[in-house]
DNA sequence: ATTATATTTGACACTTATTGCCAAGATAAA
DNA sequence: TTTATCTTGGCAATAAGTGTCAAATATAAT
């Protein structure tokens, strides 16, 4: 069963639906086009402001973009973890605990 | 109101209530006291190794240090970010969702 | 107050990751 | 087969992480 797309694919798949070039769109991005490349293949990780100005590009909603791109960073870090699942609900919790008390 | 416990704070209530010096434990993770000394006040991470070993040498539970060691990590990849709350929950349904399907 | 011990701080060095450029190789379209 | 696009891997520059050491500061004991 296939599994939800990576940042790159979905970054893929909008740049090819629009018609336009790994280096038409790196040029935008004002790096070379190997990066791009790797980007969209998950062979490297996009910075945020890359991330922002690509859902500007791609005609993208931003803030899902974030979302998705954040949400693969976070998963990235745990990937090899046993305990993954747990730490990150464990970040929930803290993440609301400290959201009450500081506001 | 007083919020969770960090990873260091931990540490060092731990340390402290054996009744062991930064130099001893340090010499038993075989790094500089200083190094213990900011880990203790969080101006340094733990690498996972040392996390272990400190759980061993201050008999906390394992699994629970990993737990809040992890998450804190991932709470810093996100703590600048509007969206890490969403992130987040982002990252817990893509871990669900992967686990129904490779296992 | 002095001394001794423990902790903290900051400068430095070393290593590893990250980020990018470039040129050569592979793929695909014409 | 030519041409355009994309991929790959090597290299350089920079940033980040990890540790040492010595000096400064804090703590405790005489």
């Amino acid at each position: 069963m296939k599994e939800s797309k990576t940042t790159g694919e979905i970054l893929r798949e909008e740049r090819e639906k629009k018609g336009l070039l790994l280096r038409q769109v790196a040029a935008m991005l004002d790096i070379d086009t190997a990066i791009l490349s790797k980007i969209e293949r998950g062979e490297r990780k996009a910075s945020k402001e890359q991330i922002i100005k690509l859902a500007e590009i791609l005609e993208l909603d931003e803030e899902a973009l974030i979302v998705q791109y954040l949400s693969e960073k976070i998963l990235y870090e745990i990937k090899d973890e046993e305990l993954g699942s747990k730490a990150l609900k464990a970040a929930e919790q803290k993440m609301k605990y400290n959201n009450k008390n500081n506001s």
